[in-house]
DNA sequence: CACACGATGGATATAATATAACATGCGGCG
DNA sequence: CGCCGCATGTTATATTATATCCATCGTGTG
């Protein structure tokens, strides 16, 4: 069972077994897209894994680089493809205002999901609060506007930063 | 006085007098300024009225576009430092899921708020919703998270244009 | 097999958004 | 005047994203 109000925020800090992150994430992947018929192709599963290599929002460009290290280097349209495809399954989500990509930790269910961004680390982690899910509606409704996509990025700064912040 | 629960938003449809809307926006903005020792130079204001051209995000390219008609064209540093300006009093807000800047009717007092974005008409509606505040705010010290900026963009439709959507 | 088809990815080019770095003009003030 | 600080102009470039067309490959079907 899972807590009353939603799923809450994580941050893991440095100091995880990351690859089991990945390992989880790829293998979630794989189940989602069986389970639709979808193709988690060679690529597709590259670029969902360079998504995950952090907690961080990655940018595009960024997996274009570490994809295409040489001469046969891959184009800004094969990962924007690729990204397409994996938010089109809720594997990843934008954070506009990172213009980057982040890996979504529950890709089973359907989710409007909100982001605590930390500004020291980078750290971006999701959590689905009813609370905020629930406020939005009410007052979308109040208003008559019929919803459908719901964008909620918090920047701030996580607790592991707060207690110890980065060095410069 | 203002009603409890915050500022509602307010969608104007296509039939209001805008031109009242342009010179409040500017005329609040010139008070802004003076209170605040700030210069509300030309530039600034011939590109904050731009921005208030309508209710809808505006673009910065556009702003551009519209300033720099012929040959002694206005370049883009220009522009976004004079939204950069705009933004830091206050004046403005950016919509980041679309890389364009709206108007801020309420720019007197420090706030954050929630904008409304109707994928129909296109027009921005800010509200400032102490519900939605507070459920952020709620949930972002249980995750002892120090929030700096928040940012609640939601798209859907508005009530006229879902009453009567804009023909293609 | 030959073929059409749809999905995928590659290649080329360009659009759209944003910033860095340096130069110029202008008004206040010692 | 000579200097400073701010706003703006200028040039160049960085960053992010998309349009378009083509090659390839697997699959179903006549």
């Amino acid at each position: 069972m899972e807590p009353p109000g939603g799923i809450g925020p994580v941050f893991r800090g440095s100091g995880h077994a990351h690859g089991a992150c990945v390992d989880d994430a790829l293998a979630r992947a794989e189940e989602v897209c069986r389970h639709r018929g979808a193709r988690l192709t060679p690529l597709r599963r590259r670029v969902l894994a360079l998504v995950w290599r952090s907690h961080r929002a990655v940018k595009a460009y960024d997996i274009l680089a570490a994809l295409g290290g040489g001469r046969g280097a891959a184009k800004p349209p094969t990962v924007y493809r690729a990204l397409d495809f994996l938010m089109g399954h809720g594997l990843i989500h934008r954070i506009d205002s990172l213009n980057a990509f982040v890996g979504c930790p529950r890709p089973e269910r359907g989710h409007s999901a909100q982001f605590l961004i930390c500004g020291g680390c980078g750290e971006v982690s999701e959590m689905d609060a009813d609370g905020i899910e629930r406020a939005i509606a009410d007052r979308a409704a109040d208003a008559g506007f019929a919803l459908s996509r719901r964008i909620v990025e918090l920047h701030g700064t996580c607790p592991q930063c707060t207690a110890a912040p980065p060095r410069a």
